[in-house]
DNA sequence: CATGAATGAGTATTCATTCAT
DNA sequence: AATGAATGAATACTCATTCAT
């Protein structure tokens, strides 16, 4: 069965290449026709792999969706300290904003795209969402979640203030700040730190 | 004297309707037609209103803007310090959850809609935006940008995590950690407080 | 019948104030709004007085018919040779380059809106052609039809190139070229010319 | 392989069929719909051929240019001298007097729906006026601009008088006085005469 | 008389989708 | 499998005209 192999991989090839073109101008604002385009194709094969523009977006949200996120995030793992962090975060941030941008533009889309009740059993979009929540967990090294969600909560208000054409906002400046009031909230509030990190840092400052 | 209708009360009245058609389709899938038809008139008279579609969403925006921050400030007045302020703030946002999760949404989809380069340059917007965080920086009796910045990026954060279907995050619980969290740094960094709001519980917790 | 006065004379101060405006934009592209903006009424007053604006229109091109050429003619007199006449001509014609261009234009207009059997019916039209010619056969001081034909059909040529946008052609060059050229050819073909005026000149030269 | 259709002569039939269609209602007043119609095809394909109606107009505009001056050219060659030339002109323009009254109504219909500025800029209209002028340079012999932009206007303004309802003028007649007058007139400025065209003839007469 | 709010069919253009080749 | 020509309903927006006041 070769030939079923081929149309499976060419597929995902196809699927591959089409987040840039989703994330650039949006479900909405982007034709077949781009698409096709964008692919190499003919809207005519373009429809021979995806039955319609609803499923080739759906299977690309869950594609998106099933994207290792470790890689992206190792790059944080050098900091000793809180403050550290928070700042490669920040950094990490301005490096991929186009890209988170994007990224949300598509997950806004997807939602728009499903009832909101079988969004929320949506289990892929929901262990997506704890897994980004349990990676910023390891980096503050806590265990509890109310803070965790604190943190991506401010970030994905970071990428939509930017989205939303704040220029006024500076990631770096405000990673720095939420470093410093981490540092000065955690040691007054010990019993929820995990023992990984070293915060002595924070008693210093 | 044509038929007697005030012009200009009568622009309002369509605008308050349209919050609901809006958030029912987004801005970017509803028509004039139906939006329109919603309102219970012709395009023609939705065009005698409004000259564009556009300029009917941003007149809605300015409309929005300006009832939350008197519904807000209305709600927070009562605080005495910084920590009743965010935990009326959490309150607020439960009680109002819906409404802005849905407000989210649509401005989300308007953005997507357009240019982001025009979008940047539309003062509308842009005023919009500052009048939210100007309204920051007035609760946190504050002068500097940097801190509202913050402030506003966690609420629109802790929204779209919302929108995303993320049942986990607790307003009230989010706020009220914001609160403590504020009341820990700000006292080590006076320099940015302005003398109108009283911080003496952070040194008492 | 004070009010019936009134009526007409106002209706005919309308009137006047409509030629610039459909000159401006043409029949098709000017709006009934513009126009009652331009003549500072409401849309109502103008179908007070106007049932249609095809109805406007044709009242209109009536009333631009009657208008009497001979004060715009009178420009052209002090000349004392062919070729001066013709030089004449062409300063005229620079200098009202824009009326003529908005005229053929609501011409043009007009027989749009009618069928053309009508047209050639109407004898306002036809008058008016002819009353130009004549002015011609004056200028010339010739009593034949074909060669004052022959000046109209060329200055209606030259309005028309520069309609379409041609700036090479110029019209002080063109008319002075005319003139050399009767004056080549008037000589060897006397019959024609009546004794009015006096082209010794074109021998000399 | 799709449907086998060669996209480019089926872009020339349509466009051919397009003349009659704006012919009969002029470019402002005749809609994508109905010319679709008028072609058989849905506004779909009309759109699949050409990109918008000024795009289709344009394009017409240029295939019926070069048409005109191939039918023009086989029409005039045979004749010997500038007399000849202009009498066989004389002749064409009776033979097509009904085809170019469309075309010059259906030209001022479309200038007359375009910002000026913005037409003069139009390449397309610009170098189809100037392919005319140029036929023109050549059927006479000449290399300067002035004397056939002269002959341009007459023959422009000969259409519009017809187009106006003006039923005194003859063609045939006005052509040969052209004829005569460029006879009188040519000999004496040689300055600006090619070799290629024999003018012995206006010697003689 | 005068106003301007209201209408709704009409405009150019777009685009997801189908299907003959 | 692959193509791209064909479709036609849908979109934002316009405008001559009507009519209640």
């Amino acid at each position: 069965m070769p030939k079923i192999v081929d149309h499976e991989q060419y597929r995902k090839e196809l699927l591959d290449k089409c987040f840039d073109l989703f994330a650039q101008k949006g479900y909405g604002s982007i034709t077949m026709r781009q698409i096709a385009e964008g692919l190499g194709v003919s809207t005519g094969t373009l429809y021979h792999y995806f039955p319609s523009k609803q499923a080739l977006f759906e299977q690309l949200a869950q594609e998106i969706c099933e994207q290792d996120l470790s890689t992206a995030l190792a790059e944080l793992e050098g900091a000793q300290t809180l403050q550290e962090s928070m700042e490669a975060l920040g950094r990490y941030l301005v490096k991929n904003e186009d890209y988170f941008i994007k990224w949300t533009y598509i997950w806004i889309d997807f939602c728009q795209h499903k009832d909101s009740k079988k969004m929320l059993r949506n289990s892929i979009l929901k262990r997506t969402n704890q897994r980004y929540q349990e990676a910023i967990c390891d980096l503050l090294g806590i265990q509890d979640s109310v803070l965790p969600s604190f943190v991506v909560s401010f970030v994905d208000g970071l990428i939509l203030e930017k989205l939303w054409g704040n220029e006024t906002i500076d990631f770096i400046e405000q990673c720095a700040l939420l470093g410093k009031m981490l540092t000065a909230y955690l040691p007054q509030h010990p019993a929820k730190i995990k023992t990984k990190m070293d915060f002595s840092s924070a008693f210093e400052s």
